[in-house]
DNA sequence: TAACAAAGTGTTATAATATAACATTTATTA
DNA sequence: TAATAAATGTTATATTATAACACTTTGTTA
């Protein structure tokens, strides 16, 4: 059984600003909101952010630079993530469906390839923006 | 029968210098290699690079901030893309799997999200680097 | 517990990626 | 040919990310 991590310091002042946040965040919009925490440099933050998502805790949305916390609890350390982002109001959506991601994890590459993890970014326009 | 798109000075400078690569490019490599070409400024690349990609010459890799040919010539100008990528040595390789391809189009989000397209990128060890 | 190693922090500087804004030119079409 | 749309050239600047180095804290092990 692997035991609850813990976080370091700044570790857990981001991860608590991700957490807590309704979309994703950008590494700088981060920074800004923990200067009054005594967090100054971009570095403090990039570094938060490359172990929080090392340990799983949040994924990178590729497309928008951006954090967000990882909700799926069976998330098995990001080897196989899939996101839906509105174009319109940038909400992000973790999608956990194990159907899926098992047919893709399956996914055979012609040329020999044998893959390691996965992510996909499924991009429309959510209930509220349709 | 849409008649084959006529590109640009510029658009045809930077999509023949991404054709002939063998990997994925950046933006400011391309750059350098086109200033003998009289292309000296970003936004030239950029402007290019967003024309190639809205008519499905181009896509970008977005885990790596850089530019592909469009290799699968069935690409439904980018509503559906997947790529392997190799951790090693950078290699990218645009998969066109229809099955793959229909699968996951045809995955419903449960929140009711109608989506536009999707872009899915491996990540692992090609056979050269295993 | 002293010594060492590993992980985390703070800081300054800079690299790499991308867009804003505006003036001008070229191509298209009415 | 006049009006419109697309592309270009240019300068400046915004945004995202990493390098390098000195120091501190935490964990491990002799
Ligand atoms: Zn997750
Ligand atoms: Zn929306
Ligand atoms: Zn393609
Ligand atoms: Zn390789």
């Amino acid at each position: 059984m692997s035991q609850a991590q813990i976080l370091s310091k700044n570790q857990q002042i981001v991860l608590d600003i991700i957490e807590k946040a309704k979309g994703p965040l950008k590494a700088y919009s981060i920074l800004f909101n923990v200067q009054k925490k005594g967090i100054n440099a971009p570095q403090q933050i990039y570094r938060a952010l490359d172990k929080l998502i090392e340990m799983g805790k949040i994924h990178k949305i590729e497309s928008k630079n951006a954090f967000v916390a990882c909700r799926s609890s069976n998330c098995e350390i990001s080897k196989a993530t899939a996101f839906s982002i509105c174009e319109s109001c940038e909400m992000v959506d973790e999608i956990s469906d194990v159907k899926l991601s098992k047919y893709i994890s399956s996914f055979n590459h012609k040329k020999g390839m044998k893959f390691k993890r996965f992510n996909l970014e499924f991009f429309g326009l959510c209930k509220k923006c349709k």
